[in-house]
DNA sequence: CTAGCTCATAATGTATACATATTCAAGTAT
DNA sequence: ATACTTGAATATGTATACATTATGAGCTAG
């Protein structure tokens, strides 16, 4: 869509090149990351890619090295898991918020549309894989628009953060399921959560609202360790190679 | 302990200059800050106070400018009520992690030891200025305890970053309530929070755990009111320059 | 043969020069 | 008189040269 050479700063350019070799898995857990090497891949200069590298770093995927420089970082089951449960627990906070503190209709019904699109996604049987990504798409956006009703700039800011390491954001896993043969149930199950806390919002009910962004996060979790043991469709997953195997 | 002066990297002076600018309300809300200005400032040169700007953007004191640069963040009341529920619920969710996952009899006890010390410091009556002091440093050190016991990276470092904002820090408006009247009472209450997770967590009390961590952010925030209508102690909180005044 | 030290290499941290984009002010035209 | 345009000044974005520190290899001594 937009020219990605030349419409971006250098800086964005390198922290998007480097963060593509990382999830890719061409630089791997704890390797330290040579700048110079950065540039040449990337094609910036040391400056940009030194300002990518410390934007990286806080967003979760690189370690800072103590005598100097960056690693990536690596990941055990539980870090995802306990990353998962986070971004669950933070989006709770912001439904029990929106239904504390009321939405309109009006607000409401962006979030009831992307509702009915997703129903009607599922209404196919067998669900393709392009209905698959269209399912990733507008429960992003579901989610992104839950988040927005707290009207809390501070939560929201967190919950983009937590949501930034990609094996932690709402759509995570659903790829992963694409293979699964639970897949349709599981994303019915998901969809009735989004149907639930909309209604739970609806009525005021924080304490309902919160739990259930909760036991939502507890689906992808549970996808998570469907997708580990069905070792075969992991290539379908981001950032498989920073998952730590057990070998310490 | 550290010389400041040569010891620590140019970036690092730099981000501890600059943020002492900010909070002591030397650069304003809103004001954009000049990269130039902040060379003859902090001493350092323009790479590493760039750096530092960078690293404070995240850390949440400042914003981004669409046309370059970065600006003081301004933060409503709400803003910050928010920011400490947040990291309460945060905090709530470690206690639970703690709780469900278990804590040896040897972890827990670095937490009593603290808890001690806290329950000798409020003993005195009345309390003196230099035991506000020491129960900052104590209750930033239990905060820190606790959080560790959820033994998960993941969390730890959100928790980390959402303290990171100084008015949502655990111990942010201890030192504004030293001149209120109420002010034994509400600490003594916050103890025993203190005292009340630390029994949950040794009972695997989950649910429990986290329930009285969020009160006790709760805690602060009704602090914060308190210190916001009565503003003849204001010069106490840290940062009370970013802090919007209903203007608009 | 192993452990420790020294030196060379190469990395990161810093400073500054240069290019580009934005912003503000002044002048002109309507 | 006001609005728009143009230009200059100053800001940020980038590149690179330099300094300092870490790292690793090779040699020597025990």
């Amino acid at each position: 869509m937009a020219e990605v050479d030349r419409s971006l700063s250098q800086t964005v350019k390198a922290q998007l090149a480097l963060r593509d070799q990382i999830l890719s898995g061409s630089l791997r857990p704890g390797e330290r990351i040579s700048e110079l090497q950065a540039v040449e891949t990337t094609g910036a200069s040391r400056t940009p890619v030194r300002m990518a590298l410390v934007r990286l770093e806080e967003e979760g995927l690189l370690e800072a090295i103590p005598s100097g420089g960056f690693m990536v970082k690596a990941f055990s089951e539980r870090d995802i898991s306990d990353s998962i449960e986070l971004r669950g627990t933070l989006e709770g906070l912001a439904a029990r918020f929106a239904a504390e503190r009321g939405v309109s209709a009006r607000e409401l019904e962006p979030l009831k549309e992307c509702l009915a699109a997703i129903d009607e996604l599922l209404g196919q049987v067998p669900i393709s894989i392009e209905a698959f990504s269209s399912y990733v798409t507008l429960n992003a956006r579901f989610h992104a628009l839950l988040t927005e009703l707290s009207r809390s700039p501070p939560l929201i800011r967190q919950i983009d953060r937590a949501s930034a390491l990609p094996f932690a954001s709402p759509s995570g896993f659903v790829m992963a399921q694409s293979a699964l043969p639970e897949a349709q149930q599981i994303l019915i199950i998901g969809q009735d959560h989004h149907r639930v806390v909309i209604d739970a919002i609806e009525n005021r009910e924080g304490a309902r609202a919160e739990a259930i962004m909760r036991e939502h996060a507890r689906l992808a979790v549970r996808n998570l360790r469907l997708a580990l043991r069905n070792r075969t469709h992991l290539d379908l997953l981001p950032a498989l190679a920073l998952i730590k195997t057990a070998t310490d």
